[in-house]
This record gives C-alpha cells, structure tokens and sequence, in this order.
DNA sequence: CAGTATCCTTGGGGATACTG
DNA sequence: CAGTATCCCCAAGGATACTG
C-alpha cells in the first residue's frame, strides 16, 4: 500500500490516511528529520541512524522515493559511487506538518508525566 | 508498542513517533473523525464503518483508550448495556494537529493528480 | 449490546550474504 | 558504495464463534 491507496481504504475517501502512510515506517520519521535538516548521502544515514540495516534503510528510502516525498542523485564523479537523498518540492511543504506533529507529541508526553505524579 | 514506547524505538527520543504511532492502525483515523463531531456508541461507530469488525472496532477503541486519547461511559439505565465514547481533553487537544495532517494530504492528492496530467 | 477467544493469513521488519 | 536476494519471525488484522 501507497500513500494514494492509503486515501481509500475505507468506504470514504479520508486524505488523513495518505499523511499517516507516508510517516509510517521504522525509520522513516528520523529519515525525515536529517533531511529537513540538509541534504543526506546513504552512508550518511546508515551510520547516523543507529540499528537500521542497510536493507531497511533502501526500503524506507525507497518508499519515500514512491511517495515523492524525496529524490535521490547519483554523484558520478565519485568511485565508488555515491548517492544524495534531498526534499522535494513536496517533502518540503510537509515540514511544517511534521513540526506540529512533534509538538503534539512533546505536549503529549508533558501531560502524561504530570498525570503519573 | 504504544505511544509511550514509540518515541524511544530509536536512540534519541522522537516525540514525532508518539504522535504516529497513536494514528497508526487501520481504523483509528476515521473513528477519531467521528468522535471529532460527537460522541460515539460502539455499535454507532461499527455501523458507520463498512467493513470493520466488532473485533477490530474494541481492538482499536482499546488502543486509544490506554493512550488515553478517549474515554468510555457505560450507560446502565439501558439493556441490554450501552457504551459511549468522547475524546479526553488529550484527544481534544488533537484535533488540530489532525485537521493539518488531513488538510496537507488533501494537497498531497492535489499536487500528484496535477503531476500526472 | 459489547465485547472475548480462537484460528489463520499477511505484511513489516531483522539477519545475513551476494553484486554492479 | 549502495544496494538486492533470501530466509525467518512476529505483530497487525480478518473470519468466525462464544459470552456476560
């Protein structure tokens, strides 16, 4: 399932679905989250995102790259070859999303340590 | 896994994942849709939802109870027994952050629709 | 009515090895 | 370096039947 599948899975459209797909995935939300930063190289990330395989890494790329939420780009001169992930036009707007999500879940985490006391 | 422990699934804490990890699940967007409009009862709530089970519906309704996003009220004066459910304050506290993530994929769906044109 | 219990299938994700 | 292929395991989720 994509991020346009995702949409109808019910018996009603709900676009909701489609955000909540493309930030689905293990690694996905820390992915994001360098690359808001800056631009990223494979190994980059692959050291940066302690316990990811090499295997997971591709995949959750790979599904962001479906999603077009990022792009990547072969540096040829290198040799061996290297690979730059960067946002799209897309990825971009979905910044501020992401944003408002992370503060959520700060406020969301704050209210549960007070309500333990 | 629940809300709690999401954040903590890679080695910095990432209070995004709290926020995805309470959305994620197959029909945890749309019940969250319905309550947003007003307080549901569970057979109110599986009617609605084409295609859901009884044991899907108490399965998801169990999730967002124990991050404490609902709450449920036990009506006693009817029998057999019937059951509502509203958001929590928490939950309330949501809405927005879902309004923005719905709004944002209905540009998402907007801006492929217009790509592959 | 509002769930549980049981059984089964599928997909997400980990470990490891191979390749252009 | 940046993947892919293979194998395996577990959690999500569907079908169906039972219960206070």
């Amino acid at each position: 399932m994509n991020a346009l599948t995702a949409t109808n899975r019910h018996t009603e459209p709900c676009p909701l679905d489609s955000t909540i797909q493309i930030l689905s995935g293990k690694w996905k939300s820390i992915i994001l989250c360098r690359l808001m930063k800056k631009d990223q190289h494979f190994t980059e990330l692959l050291v940066s995102l302690t316990g990811c395989t090499r295997r997971m890494l591709a995949l959750q790329l790979k599904q962001l790259l479906d999603d077009q939420i990022i792009t990547k780009t072969i540096d040829k001169e290198t040799s061996p070859i290297t690979t730059s992930y960067r946002l799209t036009p897309l990825g971009k707007s979905l910044i501020p999303v992401i944003m408002t999500m992370d503060d959520w879940g700060q406020h969301y985490l704050n209210q549960l340590k007070l309500a333990e006391k």
